[in-house]
This record gives structure tokens, C-alpha cells and sequence, in this order.
DNA sequence: ATAATTAAGGACAAAGTTATCCTTAATTAT
DNA sequence: ATAATTAAGGATAACTTTGTCCTTAATTAT
């Protein structure tokens, strides 16, 4: 569904979501254990995140890292899908036509337009902190580790 | 959604689905001008179609072409992404989490299950004869060509 | 001030995907 | 048989995605 880069994106968001706040900030190193991604790949994640929408925040030096406000952790999922410029995904037509479009559209248009619409309602009601609470509640996880 | 093979694959298979018969096979220039793909690639494509699931058949030589008969007009959508290798998408972890299940679902699990669910059975209910019938009668469309 | 720690950023490497081109094989028409 | 036509298949190129590594900049502690 999403490049790589994107499922990193998102798990690691979740993580700095449950454990990073401004006085407890989280390195690289400890979200990508946390999470099972590669730590250079999943740094420069991070920095996207931090520019282009300021999802997170972040500091250098000792004792820095990454963290959340209350603000962006209320963001929708789908404002990480906006800075990982996965929004084309949910505006694509299946057979891959150039646009997916109501005016012209392909055989597969009218049955996944309303499959199309509940992942967006999805990514856009689910937030950044519900994810983190429910994976905070040991119900569900973000890693493929067994501890 | 679907990589540029598959997206060509299913529009090819559709395009052939539509006119290709053994006595009317269609040449691979003729395909790929009308899906709006590149010839070459297409080739390959519809080789892999060819040889991993007899989705479609070819002939070479003057007159060659490809073609379908009935029986694998009736074959659901599904059978292409099947040989497409594009079974796995359907069976991914939104998060990327390398498998998705019950017992160890990711925080998007419970929600994404339910979508899922629907574009697999639309995927295996979904006939090619189906889209090709759908094209013939001209209110959908596998070109981005004006006309 | 100096040293230590941590993210930022650039350069580059590895792998995968998409695409092209050329030669070969199969089939048909003459 | 020969020539013409068309798909099959191999080699390789262009591009994208994924991943690593190293240097620089920022911040903190001493
Ligand atoms: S036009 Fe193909 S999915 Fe909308
Ligand atoms: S475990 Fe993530 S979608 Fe099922």
C-alpha cells in the first residue's frame, strides 16, 4: 500500500507519539529498535517529517532527540501521508489511469471509489494519539520483535 | 495502489479480453497504443501473463497475436494480480509490520481488515469479462487518449 | 573554552522497477 | 524454399527507492 519510507514514517510517529515529550526526547537510535527500521534511513525520515509539515520536533546535543506536542499528536494519520507525499495514492485510479475521475473513468472506477472513500474517512479520523494510546494499552504493536 | 506492470497488465488483459480472439488475435503494437503504454514493456508483461498463469494466449507470425478464450475471460481480477505477484499487497500490513494478523495486529489493524476485506472481494468477484463488457459499452474507459 | 552527544545534511552505494533495443524463434504467405 | 511478420527472450540502460556512511552543526555538561 505505502513505500517503505512511509510505513517507517508512520511507526515511527506513533512511537515518538507514546514516549517522546519535550523534556523526555527520544534518539534515533532507540526508535529504530523500537520500530525494526534501518537508523540512517529512518533519521532521514524524520527529518521530512520535522520540514515539510512539522509533525515533530526535534533537537540536537545531549539529551536530544525527538519529540511531540499535544498539538500534532491530535493530526490525523493522514498529515503523515501528506509529508511523505503519499497523498497521490489515495487519488489514484486502479488500472492506473492517468486521473481517476467521475467524468472518465475506468471499469474498476465505481466500485473502488467507495473503498477509496472509507481508507480516506480512515486516515483522516484516526489520529496520531490514538494510535499511540492503543498501542500504549499493549493491545497492538508497531514492531515485529517478540519482546 | 499497484505497480506500472500491473496497472499495464490489467488494462492489456482487459483490451485483449475485448477484442482478441483466436481467430481476431491483436498485435502488441496495436495493444499498447490502445491502453497508452510502452510497447516493449508491455511485451514482457503480457509474456509473464502468458507464462506464470495462462491468463492469455499468443501466436507468432503474421496474423500473430494475442488472445483469450472464454474460459479465461471468466477469471477474476485476482488471477492477474496473482500473476503479477501482487498477491502479497493484499495480504500486507498497512504499517509494514511483516505479517498482518489477529494475534499480533498493528494500531490500524482492527479498521484497515474491514477495507481490505472489500477490495479482495471485489478483486475476486470482479470478472475480466466483466470490465471488458463494461468498455465495450463505452461509458468507461482503459486509454487516457481523448478519443 | 573544551569535550561529548546528538540530529542535520550530503555523498554515495545497493537493489528494485521501468523501459528500450536487438537477436532469435515461430508462423504465415508467396 | 524464401521472405515477411510477429512474439519470445536476453542484455542493458535509466530511473527510483532504499539504505549506509561520513562530515557538519547544534546543544549540553564539565
Ligand atoms: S478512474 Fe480508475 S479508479 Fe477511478
Ligand atoms: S497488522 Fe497492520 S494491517 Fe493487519
Amino acid at each position: 500500500m505505502f513505500s517503505k519510507a512511509t510505513e517507517y514514517a508512520l511507526r515511527a510517529t506513533i512511537f515518538i507519539a507514546q514516549k517522546g515529550t519535550e523534556d523526555n526526547k527520544i534518539g534515533i537510535g532507540e526508535i529504530s529498535k523500537a520500530i525494526d527500521s534501518p537508523p540512517s534511513f529512518t533519521a532521514k525520515i524524520l527529518q521530512a517529517l520535522r520540514k515539510n509539515n512539522k509533525i515533530i520536533w526535534s533537537v540536537s546535543g545531549p539529551n536530544g532527540g525527538f519529540y511531540m506536542t499535544e498539538k500534532t499528536r491530535k493530526l490525523p494519520v493522514r498529515a503523515i501521508l501528506e509529508a511523505m507525499g503519499e497523498n497521490e495514492m489515495l487519488d489514484k485510479c486502479v488500472l492506473g489511469l492517468a486521473k481517476c475521475s467521475e467524468t472518465k473513468p475506468c471499469p474498476m472506477h465505481s466500485k473502488y471509489k467507495i473503498i477509496k472513500e472509507q481508507l480516506i474517512e480512515l486516515f483522516e479520523t484516526k489520529t496520531i494519539q490514538h494510535l499511540a494510546d492503543d498501542t500504549k494499552n499493549g493491545d497492538v504493536f508497531i514492531s515485529n520483535k517478540s519482546k
